[in-house]
DNA sequence: TCATTCCCTATTTTTCCAGTAGGGAAAATA
DNA sequence: TATTTTCCCTACTGGAAAAATAGGGAATGA
């Protein structure tokens, strides 16, 4: 299961705007420097949030971006969903559309209970929260199990 | 989050081998046609599998494949493993690879929970759970909730 | 000896990811 | 109005990885 480049650079991207006080537009060049993101390829991200309606921008001269919608209200979920598409797939597909035969039937529930254990984590923890370094108690209790960390 | 077909395919090959009564060894082809995958491509596969340790084969006549443990010994993760490498990446990256600065630096810790919860679910599932259909309790629980079945 | 089946290497085909290029449109500033 | 700044749009490219194919060699049992 792999996060693509493009979701992670959306949510860092999302998160230098969380962290932005006010609503004071930050340019795609300034993100794109800090997070060490190649600044063309980062405009297209951001084009995404943009058209997904998370994101306002703002041509010109002190132009730039912002969030449309408080911190507090976008999930990390909803940054991936804009840019990447379904949150999980197989093959390219959502879960829901699979079908198994024989033995595998019980792979679809499987996948599925994946799916809802992603969409947990991700949906609850909140551009706000990742910012601040605060995130809710259940997620750092799983990030704080040191075999989280271990290797394979 | 992608799933490649790599995977969903080994696992699907397991669950054949695991459904199968006794020790009997089942032809590659045979697999193929149950499962619907490419004969040559799993063959690839099932290869991958016997030098990970959880197959073990057979040439000639009445040759073919089986399962080198029992099925109850061997969890979704070790086949995922075992063909795809690491079960969650970033960027191709392990999690405990990555560095992120500023506003992002949380990031890290949740990519760890959301990589601890996969593991969690994927490596308490058992090839024999799965081919019977009888998934434990946890894991049926999220299954269950029509929520988890919803498009976005 | 012969049919069967796994085994190995190489090659192809396709797809998608990641990144690049160049210029056009809007907005602020002067 | 002219100029600068910045977002905005389209196209495109290179390359890697995924998915699949091809062909023959090596073991095994009959």
């Amino acid at each position: 299961m792999r996060i693509s480049a493009k979701a992670d650079y959306a949510v860092r991207a999302a998160l230098e705007l969380a962290a932005t006080e006010g609503d004071a537009s930050v340019k795609a060049e300034v993100i794109a420097a800090a997070q060490g993101i190649p600044h063309k390829f980062l405009e297209g991200i951001l084009g995404d949030l943009r058209r997904g309606g998370l994101v306002a921008s703002q041509r010109g001269g002190k132009g730039g971006y912002r969030l449309a919608r408080p911190a507090d209200t976008i999930s990390i979920a909803e940054v991936i969903r804009v840019v990447d598409g379904p949150l999980v797939s197989v093959r390219g597909v959502r879960p829901p559309a699979l079908s198994y035969r024989g033995p595998a039937e019980s792979l679809l529930p499987l996948w599925i209970a994946v799916r809802a254990n992603v969409r947990k984590i991700l949906g609850e923890v909140t551009l706000a929260e990742v910012a601040a370094a605060k995130l809710p108690g259940d997620v750092l209790g799983l990030a704080e199990d040191p075999e989280a960390w271990t290797n394979p």
